[in-house]
DNA sequence: TATTGTTATACTCTATAACTATA
DNA sequence: TATAGTTATAGAGTATAACAATA
């Protein structure tokens, strides 16, 4: 079911021109601007060369920038450009309204169930709020 | 969270030597013996050339075999060996387990209310039982 | 001609390892 | 020497299209 709705999701967000490997990335360095490559490799738990693939499609097509510190030329400090503030106002609803379609089958009562009943099972988990293990090298 | 649970199930079966989508293939063979590889490629909704992969693998790690049909020399039946029997056995305990794992923050009312919530969602999303989107390319 | 399965090919994703620039 | 990022390369997965055998 998660594959279901991550393909749904995908469909959705596709509009903006953006594919669900851009969407965690986006949010991320949303969240935190100024972050580095290698704090976003670190934490997706993948090798830094793929950060660099990743970063170059949000950067191609407009969404983010690496501003150069002057206090260490090693790193970039990336940034969401102004188009890249856009898209992520536009995807925060419709990552609303794709949860609501999800969901489209319970009440809000069974919602907030469902909701509680998955939090606890993520806390058992140990997950990480907000980084999709779809980043990782499944394992074979 | 789905991917989570995934990559779990990926970890457990690969003691049998077996990764997720020799897991669904050799499951549904199991279930409907002697079927054909383009009756797996429809219901999966993947191109029969992707099939010829997916079988050859099961068929080089010696879990099926592929028969031909003397009334129909065009096509395979499809057909778990003793091996793959005794994989498929595995794999039911290592699931059993494995839900049991996920699980494990809740009790058995929490799961059976957690269980009908999500038989709720995938009912009204019109979700096939027992086939798993990710065999599907993903859109982009 | 139509159907089942296969092969040849190309493209995408991702890791590994070697490399450059900077510290 | 160590760190941030990049490039070159290789391998896996998957679709498309052409093909062979059979009907």
């Amino acid at each position: 079911m998660g594959a279901h709705a991550a393909a749904r999701f995908a469909e959705r967000i596709s509009e903006l021109g953006v594919i669900p490997a851009d969407a965690g990335l986006l949010r991320m360095i949303a969240t935190q601007p100024g972050r580095s490559q290698q704090s976003l490799a670190e934490e997706l738990g993948v090798v830094p060369s793929r950060v660099v693939a990743l970063v170059d499609n949000l950067e191609r097509k407009g969404l983010i920038e690496r501003r150069r510190n002057p206090q260490d030329r090693r790193n970039y400090a990336l940034h969401l450009t102004t188009e890249g503030t856009h898209v992520m106002t536009e995807m925060r609803g419709i990552g609303s309204a794709h949860e609501d379609d999800i969901c489209a089958a319970l009440d809000d009562t069974q919602r907030a169930r469902l909701a509680a009943l998955l939090e606890a099972i993520a806390a058992q988990q140990g997950l990480t709020p907000g980084v999709h293990p779809g980043y990782q090298q499944r394992p074979r």
